[in-house]
DNA sequence: GTCTGCTTTCTACCATACCAGTTATTGTCG
DNA sequence: CGACAATAACTGGTATGGTAGAAAGCAGAC
């Protein structure tokens, strides 16, 4: 028996591990808009615990960014940093472009058929509509190229940097042809990583990665009481 | 008067953010090893205050990822994240690189004084001999850089790499002949911006963040009991 | 009508008590 | 002596009461 074995089960899930799910799907969903107070007391009340368990699941929330705790005062759900966006968004370009560049210069062509198989299923979720796989598949696709790249720790990166304007995108429409834009770009991606063209990759990547731009800046215009800055 | 007036002054300091503050530096300053065992009630005797503000901060570096809190065993300082810490360098790469492209393509001439002048303070500083101010003027000259490329958010990502292999650092001497690699770098990079040549540029940033992949390679070898994976 | 100062009410913070798991110890039995 | 089971000690999780501080409302003075 090793004492230095590690259980990693961690299966216990506490009180204020679910509350701290429910609010922070509640913030993202934006079913909680940014300036809502959120008091212990009151969503203690509204969950049926005590004040306990809130507390803690507003401390982790608070460490997020998604509320604001002011000591004495209040607690409310944050507006939308829009300097957080630029970051989230600047370091998944930078990272992307990297995972390009090294993609070029070290694949070897074992992701062929993995890479074919999922442009096929995001082709099929086109014409059936289920956009929810669809953003499975372009996370997976997204997944390969680091694989392709000898960086798969780096899909973390993406998939945090996507956490940070998640809550935004609620606010636009899931637009049936952007989605087949996307398709369109990721074939390309495919094509010119195929045939090594660094140059060519990595300005499909920012173009690829700009058509989220437009969203963005439609929302922070006809929302902008949901943003700090 | 407008009432969406924030007060951003949040003078107020708790005692759970004084508790955090000081195990935070012991955490990364190594003060605290990891694998040390943290239970609330200890701690909250050892600083004469209720477990309640105790648990409070322990949430938050549970959070940063500095403790691991296992509910009903016991709360231990964590070892530090292979992948964690090569994701953090793979991120800086990534955006040094993009800071650099950008700085090429955009870079107006306006900090050309404030180089020379950060460059001159850093031969100074290795003359004395105080490193403390070396680690600032380092980061300061990285800090030109984003400006020069129109990022000055990036500073901020760049901090947060850093952050994440800080702890690891406290285990390599202070060398000063590297101090004078770092500095020599800092002359070549700056040279290459001027003169806007991206290739070379690109190089040589690459190079530069290499010289801390030697120490981590060194740190990870000989103390391998500080590290998971 | 406006300003000032008090009071009331709300907030998050902290202390304490108790609970439910986990771990370590110890004592028993084969 | 060794395996194993009962139990004691300890862990973090939760509930609750009290406190200090901030905000809002109100009353009185000017």
């Amino acid at each position: 028996m090793n004492t230095s074995d590690i259980d990693l089960t961690q299966v216990r899930r506490t009180t204020a591990d679910e509350l701290f799910d429910q609010l922070r799907t509640d913030i993202e969903k934006l079913r909680l808009r940014p300036g809502t107070k959120l008091s212990e007391a009151n969503v203690a009340q509204q969950y049926s615990v005590s004040r306990q368990p809130v507390r803690e699941a507003l401390i982790r929330l608070d460490n997020l960014e998604l509320v604001q705790i002011r000591p004495q005062k209040a607690t409310i759900v944050r507006r939308m940093s829009k300097s957080t966006i630029r970051q989230a968004r600047f370091v998944r370009l930078s990272v992307e472009l990297e995972i390009a560049r090294r993609a070029c210069a070290h694949y070897d062509g074992r992701l062929d058929e993995a890479f074919q198989e999922n442009l096929n299923q995001q082709s099929a979720c086109l014409e059936t509509g289920i956009f929810k796989d669809f953003n499975r598949l372009d996370r997976k696709f997204h997944a390969l190229l680091c694989e392709a790249a000898g960086c798969v720790d780096a899909i973390d990166i993406i998939d945090q940097c996507k956490a940070k304007v998640d809550r935004l995108c609620v606010l636009s429409l899931t637009d049936p042809s952007s989605a087949q834009s996307i398709l369109d770009d990721h074939h390309r991606i495919l094509e010119s990583l195929l045939s090594r063209d660094v140059e060519q990759l990595c300005a499909q990547t920012e173009q690829h990665l700009q058509r989220l731009d437009a969203t963005i800046d439609y929302v922070q215009q006809n929302h902008e009481d949901y943003f700090d800055e």
